[in-house]
DNA sequence: ACCGGGTGTTACCCCGGGTAACATCGAGGG
DNA sequence: CCCTCGATGTTACCCGGGGTAACACCCGGT
């Protein structure tokens, strides 16, 4: 067995490994699984990253090109984004493990600014930034919207869609009427409470005049 | 100085570190900082997730209290939502600490699920919550509909406001506007390319076949 | 029979979080 | 005046994780 099949059989270890203990799992605990050594796993890989990148790449390749098709779906625009919502929430209800990969890639060192989204996420964000980009007509401001909200729903499914998952409150599909609906204006659409603003929620005392921060 | 006035001090060279060498930085270097040993930071903290708790609090009331106070502004809905965008965005952009802090809480040892968002972060969801619930008329489906969007909203803003960050594509009015308008359906409302949708990018050859994933 | 390269190993380095055990200093009581 | 006690600080260490150097092994080719 020359490299190939070689480099499967230890993503393979890994993936039994980082399904059991989360991503943090360590070198040595995988290799273990795959009932080697250390070094064998950073000759095949480089380094830690490395292997989380492999991982993530195998993994998410097929959920990437599942949005990307869905985002291609000759239909109403309505029912068009409604399929992509499913076919995300789907993806990441059937396969855990390729949730966790996807958003907890590497804590490694960031600086900060510029990792909300992981790369697997990012990669989604452009998809949907280009489809925005082709298939609506946004005027002037066309790239920049494009581009902002590829970004801002990429975030907004992922922060729904994680507290979906743990919390299960409701079907899938509702979930993505919801999300839909919100998406759709329903927030614009939607009429006043008649109790609206209270004076003040009896928390800390007097701290909203400092709109310095 | 018995413990407050300590504590104080010790936050502040916390904060120096980690605004000088990110949220990576390590109890030494902290230590070394505030001019005395690990173990009194360990006496004071309990351990690292309890320092960066402190200075996340610290940092981020203040912007927790702005948002919840642009959350109550007696305006028209379209007004405050602009009003609370406007306000975290402004805040992220005045102390990129506070911003990174919000984000990189503690690169620990998550199980991958339910942590999508960052503390600081859950809590402002949960304001947004609460303000949808008490002020927009959403019908039977209220709570869902409330609980669904706080999060969703606060995840498209993080996503958003990253990347805004990052790369500064515009002024912060029209980033605001941007938002805004994503919120406000004109994803919706906007006509249809004449170009629509193409046949294939072109990329990997027939991946689109595969839903199961 | 010998050599070279891929596969594997042991044993180590470095660094970071966390802690045990000792030093020091100031205040209060005999 | 000295002695003890508690707080504050220190050194020196443990543990575990990423990463690597150096050596052992096995096997096909000449």
């Amino acid at each position: 067995m020359s490299a190939e099949p070689r480099r499967e059989q230890l993503l393979n270890a890994a993936d039994r490994v980082i399904q059991r203990d989360g991503p943090g799992a360590s070198m040595n605990a995988i290799a273990a699984e795959a009932g080697i050594t250390k070094p064998i796993l950073y000759r095949h890989f480089g380094d830690r990253n490395g292997l989380i990148r492999a991982l993530t790449e195998r993994h998410t390749s097929g959920l990437l090109a599942a949005v990307r098709a869905a985002l291609n779906e000759p239909l109403e625009r309505r029912d068009r984004v409604e399929h992509v919502l499913d076919t995300y929430l789907a993806g990441i209800e059937a396969r855990p493990q390729v949730y966790r990969l996807l958003t907890h890639p590497e804590p490694g060192d960031p600086t900060g600014v510029g990792h909300a989204l992981a790369p697997a996420l990012r990669q989604i964000a452009e998809e949907i930034t280009r489809a925005v980009d082709n298939q609506v007509d946004l005027g002037a401001d066309r790239e920049l919207l494009a581009e902002a909200w590829g970004r801002g729903i990429t975030g907004m499914v992922l922060a729904a869609g994680d507290w979906w998952l743990e919390s299960r409150p409701c079907s899938r599909t509702r979930m993505v009427q919801a999300l839909a609906d919100l998406l759709w204006g329903r927030l614009a659409a939607a009429g006043d409470l008649p109790t609206a603003v209270l004076p003040a929620p009896a928390a800390e005392p007097a701290t909203g005049a400092d709109p310095a921060v």
